[in-house]
Parts: C-alpha cells; structure tokens; sequence
DNA sequence: CCGAAAATGTTAGTGTCTAACATAAGGTCT
DNA sequence: AGACCTTATGTTAGACACTAACATTTTCGG
C-alpha cells in the first residue's frame, strides 16, 4: 500500500469526521488538510474538489452492463428499473456505515444533492445509451433513465437518515412505485 | 417601471449572450456587471449567485397545487404524473425562445445541471409532501416525485438541444414513459 | 426643491481551486 | 550502503465567486 493511498484515506476519515461535527459548509479544505497534518494543495492533489472525498463510487459501469443484460421488447422504463434491481442484486450491502455516513451528510446538505446529481448524470447517459442501443428512441430512454435513476437516489437519501431498515428494501420499494406505478 | 427591475433586466439578458458566446464557466460575473455598466457587487444584489440568472421559474407552487388536485385513490406516481400533466396545461407554452436559450445553456454545463436538480429539490419536496396528505408512504412518495421530476427534467433539456419540435409533445412523452411504463 | 429611501459604488476579506516551481520521501539497482 | 529516479508533498502566487461594512449617488413622493 504506497503511502499516496494512505493520506488519501487519512484525509477522507478526516474530513467525514470534521463534516459530521461542524457542517459540510463550516469546514474548510484547510482545516481538513491540518487536521490530517498535510497541506491544502495534497488535499487538492487526491481530491480535485471539496465534495469529492464524499463520492467514491464504481457503481456506473456494473449498471450499464446490467441494463444492457435486460431482456429486449419490453418498455424503457421497465428495462432500466430491471437492470437496476439486477445491478443491485450483485452488490454487497455496504460495507461498514461509512457509506450511510456520507450520504447523511449529502441528504442534509442542499449543494451537495445537487453535486450528487451531478455525479449520477454519467449513469443516466450509459443507462440511456444502452437503451437507445436497444431499440428504444433518445427522449423516452433519457426520461426512463432519469426517473430511475431518480427514484434509486431518492431512496437512497430516505435510507440514509432514518434508523436501520436495510438500504435494499428501501432500493426495492423505489423500484417498485416506478415500475408498477400505474395499477394500484 | 423601477430603475432595479431594468438593471436585472439587463444583468439576465447580457449574462445570457455572454455565456452564449463564450460558455457558462469562462464567463466571469465581472464581465458580466462591466458589459451591463454596473459593478460586480450590483450582480450580488440582483442574484445571489452567478448561476441563478438563469433560474426563474415560479412553477413550484402551481405543480404542488396541480398534484393535490388529483384523484385520490390511484398509485403515488400515476397522481404525480397527472398532477404534472395538468399544471403543464395551464401554463402557456414558453414566452420567447429564452427559455430555451436558457435551458440550451444549462443542458451543455455539467455544473449548472446539478444547479437544476437543487432547484428541482424544493418542488420535489412540495409534491412528495402532497403525495403523504393523500395517503401515501414517505418512501413511495419520494420515489414518485422525484421520477417524474426528472422525466420531466430530461425531456426539457432534451427539447432546449434539439431543433424546434414543441416543449409540450416532449414533456407528455416523458410522463407517458414513467406512467405507462410497466406494459408496452 | 428637499429629504427619506432605494440603488449602486468602494474596499477589504474569506474560501475554493489552479499553476509553476521547489523540496523531500520512497524505493531500486548495483 | 549510496547514488538515482520517481513519486508525494510543500511553497508561492493568483483567479474567481461570494460576503460584509460603510460611503455615495439616484430616485421619487410631498
């Protein structure tokens, strides 16, 4: 392990810390940076931006493959919700609660649920792509992927501030109120 | 006619051309003031950020109303759906093209996407709220909202970069992709 | 025309983030 | 072990978004 992985890692734990006791807004890069006893610019060096030590996910390319591992024929929005649930299936539960950690802070925290948006835009163009790639057209693959997408984040945020229902059922109870969400 | 209503006038419409011309993030609020004669500080009274020139949309409380008009009764999506498609009735089809200048902006800076979904946040806040009046669980009611929202998201930027088909086709072909998305 | 209120200007500062260059720390090979 | 190269970190300087406090001008009703 070089030395590069293990400041990075000081500087994430850090920094969560620091965000959980004072606010994402209250703290800035160089009281993260002093408190891991390095200096603004490292923490600029494994981080390009302060938001960042809070989304470390890998998640976008087992989506797209899962979405693109459906069954042709059916609808946009059923493929995607199918890929997410089956892209979901193969993932551990999260690890430690590092994962609830850090998304507590997102869900209270106005600019950092835009940047998580953000992060997932990426997601919905694989998701999309993947769903054009199969016969469907650009605006109903976008709007499929978007609500998806959406409603798997929504779930997300709700999981993370409430007491400890598994994040999985919260995951399926998403998918479900997107998918059969015509008939009652 | 107030003297403060022209400048911000005149702040929206230069920023919009600037940003046109040279794109969103090389645009500096500085040159922005300079080319509408004012100062820095003027465009901070005016917009509490660089970004919001491009974010005036009073739809929020129209889009709550619409959803707590609908039926009760049916799933939390299909309410929230309809309530969209009913305050998309009421409002007229987009004054100018500014709009669509505005969204075309939007629709090709990374940043100012994630913007847009923390401006979304508020109305999803409304519209899961109302979904909870009505009888439905916070979860599915946040899933709901936020689905269509992004639906409908999509389908406006989709519309802002494409040629001039119109905003309301779009937008019914979003919420028929989420609403009607279980069977082809 | 006068005076209060609103709009704008000035100055100074914080915080995020970038770029260029300088130093130190790590490991490799002989 | 010691020279050597690579990688991690430090230093300095600066751009830009935004805030706060105070000064100045402009607008507008009486």
């Amino acid at each position: 392990m070089g030395k590069s992985e293990r400041t990075r890692e000081r500087l994430a734990e850090t920094a969560l810390e620091l965000f959980e006791r004072q606010g994402f807004e209250q703290t800035t890069v160089g009281q993260i940076a002093a408190a891991a006893g390095v200096t603004e610019m490292t923490f600029f060096r494994h981080f390009p931006a302060k938001h960042q030590v809070l989304f470390e996910d890998p998640y976008d390319a087992l989506i797209a493959d899962a979405v693109a591992a459906q069954p042709g024929g059916s609808a946009p929005l059923r493929r995607a919700a199918g890929g997410l649930r089956q892209a979901w299936s193969r993932v551990p539960e999260p690890d430690g609660d590092v994962v609830r950690r850090r998304v507590r802070i997102v869900a209270g925290t106005p600019s950092l649920r835009g940047e998580m948006w953000r992060n997932n835009s990426e997601t919905e163009r694989l998701v999309a792509e993947q769903l054009v790639r199969d016969g469907a057209r650009p605006l109903p693959a976008k709007a499929a992927a978007a609500a998806v997408l959406a409603a798997v984040t929504a779930a997300l945020l709700e999981w993370s501030v409430g007491e400890d229902a598994p994040l999985g059922d919260a995951v399926l109870t998403a998918l479900e109120t997107v998918e059969g969400g015509g008939n009652e």
